[in-house]
DNA sequence: TATATAACGTTACATTTTATCGAATATTAT
DNA sequence: ATAATATTCGATAAAATGTAACGTTATATA
């Protein structure tokens, strides 16, 4: 576990007033600590570790905590969480996801495509925030 | 409601040897018919109004049919479907989601960025089908 | 017609997510 | 220090979303 994004993540609340409680440091490190995309209950059960019966909406605060402050992201094809590779500080995220092995990696370079960036450029629309996902086969299972 | 999609939808069953059963024709229409992305349990709303009494697989089931084939495309951030608006040939889906009004328009252009278009090239991913969801506000509701 | 396959209907259940509400904790003002 | 305010939590319950299993029906094809 990388105990440098737990000292960020307690800076980062100190910094913006926000509390950094059992559930949410627990929360993270359990993300954190999976090398793979994590399900909420997969979370919760993790969670059963270090706190007394936790329920739902225990892990789903948390998550939704860390994950609008970029310190996670939700990958919506698979359900699950996993922790920012990329210093997050723009609002897009791109991941590879094996569909053989799982793994997910996350591209640290943002960039939207071209043709979506035509349309911001004409007013057509104004972006917030874009998630890419693809998926296919890692080097690895190749 | 777009009946030369229904035609495609047909003469496509017919060539590949699918059957082009009440529940496919229904769901499709129905997809089809709605101007934003619908839930699959509003399908099945729907649904109840052509067949009798139908459950939630038979919804599931002519989603997942139409979905593989190109004809729909899960929207993953809304758990909705989308009837697809880019004569879809590609393995690659870019969506742009009004966070105001809810309108979603596909991206007839299929490009990935160049960040991840490298990584195919060098071999460190082979790429099979992408999903790009990108929120913000349209033009209508700017 | 006999056989194999595709698709369906139905039941039942599993998974994922959210609403609510009162209690506890921390922050800020007095 | 005390009171007022805002944040977060704990717990219950339910809603929303998705799937496994199994027997039946329809279609293709030999
Ligand atoms: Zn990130
Ligand atoms: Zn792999
Ligand atoms: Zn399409
Ligand atoms: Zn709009």
């Amino acid at each position: 576990m990388n105990s440098s994004l737990e000292k960020k993540a307690l800076d980062f609340c100190i910094k913006n007033k926000h509390r950094y409680t059992k559930p949410r440091e627990s929360v993270l490190r359990i993300i954190a600590s999976s090398n793979k995309p994590i399900k909420a209950y997969d979370v919760l059960k993790h969670l059963k570790k270090v706190l007394k019966n936790p329920k739902p909406p225990t892990a789903y605060r948390a998550i939704e905590f860390w994950e609008k402050y970029n310190f996670i992201h939700r990958i919506d094809s698979l359900n699950a969480y996993f922790v920012c590779e990329a210093e997050h500080l723009h609002s897009g995220s791109q991941f590879l996801i094996c569909n053989q092995c799982g793994e997910v990696t996350e591209s640290h370079i943002c960039e939207i495509p071209k043709i979506i960036k035509k349309k911001i450029e004409k007013n057509i629309f104004s972006a917030k925030s874009w998630n890419l996902e693809v998926k296919g086969i890692c080097s690895k299972c190749f």
